[in-house]
DNA sequence: GCCGTTTTCGGCCCGACTGTTTTCAGTCG
């Protein structure tokens, strides 16, 4: 039973608690729950093993969630999550999520109308069933039937790639407005986190309605969701939601700090304020003293932050893991920027599957401003991007080698190979060619279906073996198309950290594999990571960014990432 | 269901917008 499947489970018991009408902090705490065991650095199984530690300890975790870990680790299956599951069909949940609808109106339609499935809700609506309800009216049945229509592409969270495509295209619509004194993307955005499902603008303006009649003409509108006087959400032509907020100067950092969140940093947060007398809106900070409330702060986020005594945390660590603690022990890492990385050790050129040659790579990385690069070509296994067998490998390093001594020092290239881990376990290239190498990456491309054990025996097997310097993209997921194959994540990094690997963080939007959260266990095996952007192309090396916003996420410093070294110091590195 | 410098009960973040209501519940973020 793995973290993950035991965080599914008790978001399914939130999910149906909240269709029953159960008391919403009950839900929370199921959610709250959900979400630690999502984040903990280390399986579950690993603390109950441990005698000397307990899951109470976690926060958010009391002695009834912990029995359940317990018994879920022992019998795989939950009582009380089966006994939901027979009193509540489980597509009744397809229909909390149609926007508009949540627990009380689905728990309505289905105990009114014996409505369980979303097909069954569109024919309801359809035969204007629905309006004779109480609390629904025509103007519901006509939001749930726009709501069905769209669920399926609304649902679909983008990449972080893509919402920032659109981003820097609405900045620049909203800029034109005149009354605009300041704007800023906050939400998930602001985080950093993988992928957006919607985008949060926040506008400092003395004429909201100016600004919201600026958005209604953006080029890539598809309809107006709701507008009131300061709040206005529309959803572009793709399907991604855009809600504007324009609020007064003096409540600007209230309103980013409340907008950026998370919901649970904010939760947190508001917690401390209370504690102190405070009270936190978007508006600003006030201090209650019986009926009357006195304004603080709230023009900055740092005054916002500073009125609870804490630092304006970088938005990449708000997420309610550790900055809270780490910022009480004044401990705040100082996050590594794009600018700290020197080299970029996973690329592919013309001689397999890349579209630019070995030398227009090495320009653009120049141009770039890394001082070195590793050239990371596919192995023969790979026989669709035509992959490299020992012959043309050497023969590629030999370019490389002549190259280098073109450049003189001005610029180094590693021989590098991106070698496959094959099915059966083992290297797809012979270990006197692997062993000419800079820089091995090992890769699991194939077999991606085989079984927990097969896959972890394949990587740690590539871990141990001599040549290899670095497992690429360790958990194989593409985001939103992809899972991850099965791999015992815990015993990769136990073994990374014995044999003094290196763990990959690719940054491909798509791909982000190492995730944030399996970045920080790995910084807390003392595993180095190395950020590389596997650009197939110029344009590629692009993605350096996007790596590092989720290293950001994942408290990372520059000392934890392996190529913000100079290479001769890495190259010291990879010898210890 | 969790939690405790108001500590074993009684809180648990807070406000905007919509649609259905005549004063508010539900949803959303």
């Amino acid at each position: 039973m793995t973290n993950s499947r035991i965080a599914d489970i008790f978001d399914e018991i939130a999910d149906l608690l909240e269709f029953q009408g159960s008391n919403p902090f009950r839900v929370r705490a199921y959610r709250h729950g959900a979400r630690i065991i999502r984040d903990l650095h280390e399986p579950v199984t690993a603390v109950l093993a441990d005698e000397s530690r307990k899951l109470t300890d976690l926060e958010g975790i009391g002695k009834d969630l912990a029995d359940k870990i317990r018994t879920l680790v022992e019998t795989g299956v939950l009582a009380q999550h089966q006994e939901l599951l027979a009193q509540v069909p489980a597509t009744v949940l397809d229909i909390m999520r149609v926007p508009g609808l949540g627990p009380k109106k689905a728990a309505s339609l289905y105990k009114e109308l014996n409505i369980a499935t979303l097909d069954q809700l569109k024919a309801a609506c359809e035969a204007e069933q629905v309006r004779q309800l109480k609390g629904f009216g025509a103007k519901t049945e006509q939001t749930i039937l726009h709501g069905i229509s769209i669920a399926a592409a609304a649902n679909e969270r983008v990449y972080w790639s893509e919402a920032d495509a659109v981003a820097q295209d609405v900045k620049e619509h909203l800029r034109s407005c005149r009354s605009v004194e300041q704007l800023e993307l906050a939400g998930s955005f602001r985080r950093g986190k993988e992928t957006v499902g919607d985008l949060d603008v926040l506008v400092v303006s003395p004429d909201a309605a100016e600004v919201m009649n600026r958005l209604a003409e953006y080029s890539e509108l598809a309809e107006v969701i709701a507008r009131g006087d300061t709040k206005m959400s529309i959803r572009t032509n793709k399907g991604l939601q855009i809600d504007l907020r324009v609020v007064p100067a003096e409540s600007f950092g209230a309103a980013l700090q409340y907008f950026t969140g998370s919901k649970d940093h904010n939760v947190v947060a508001r917690g401390l304020a209370k504690q102190r007398g405070l009270k936190i809106n978007e508006y600003g900070v006030y201090r209650v003293d019986g009926d009357s409330e006195e304004y603080i702060a709230g023009a900055s986020e740092e005054d916002v932050y500073a009125t609870l005594d804490l630092p304006c945390f970088p938005p990449e660590l708000r997420e309610s893991r550790r900055e809270f603690e780490w910022a009480a022990a004044g401990e705040l890492p100082e996050l590594i920027s794009v600018d700290d990385i020197r080299g970029d050790l996973h690329m592919h050129t013309t001689a397999t599957d890349g579209r630019a040659t070995l030398e227009e790579m090495v320009a653009a990385a120049r141009q770039r401003g890394l001082s070195y690069i590793a050239i990371t070509d596919h192995s023969k296994r790979v026989s669709m991007a035509r992959g490299l067998d020992a012959q043309r490998v050497l023969a590629q390093w030999e370019e490389i080698d002549t190259l280098n001594a073109r450049l003189k020092g001005k610029f180094i290239v590693l021989k590098g190979i991106e070698c496959d881990i094959l099915e059966a376990g083992g290297m797809d290239l012979p270990d006197d060619v692997l062993a000419q190498a800079d820089w091995v990456l090992a890769s699991v491309h194939y077999g991606q279906q085989q079984s927990r054990d097969q896959i972890t025996k394949r990587i740690l097997g590539a871990i141990e073996h001599p040549a290899v310097t670095a497992i690429a993209h360790p958990t194989g997921r593409i985001i939103n198309r992809r899972e991850a194959y099965e791999v015992d994540i815990a015993a990769v990094f136990s073994a990374a950290a014995k044999h003094g690997k290196f763990l990959e963080l690719n940054a491909n939007p798509a791909r982000l594999d190492l995730h944030d959260v399996h970045c920080a266990a790995a910084k807390s095996h003392g595993i180095p990571i190395v950020i590389n952007t596997d650009a197939h192309s110029i344009d590629g090396l692009d993605c350096m960014r996007y790596g590092i916003l989720q290293a950001r996420r994942a408290g990372l410093t520059k000392n934890d990432v392996a190529n913000t070294r100079t290479w001769p110091q890495l190259k010291k590195l990879i010898a210890q």
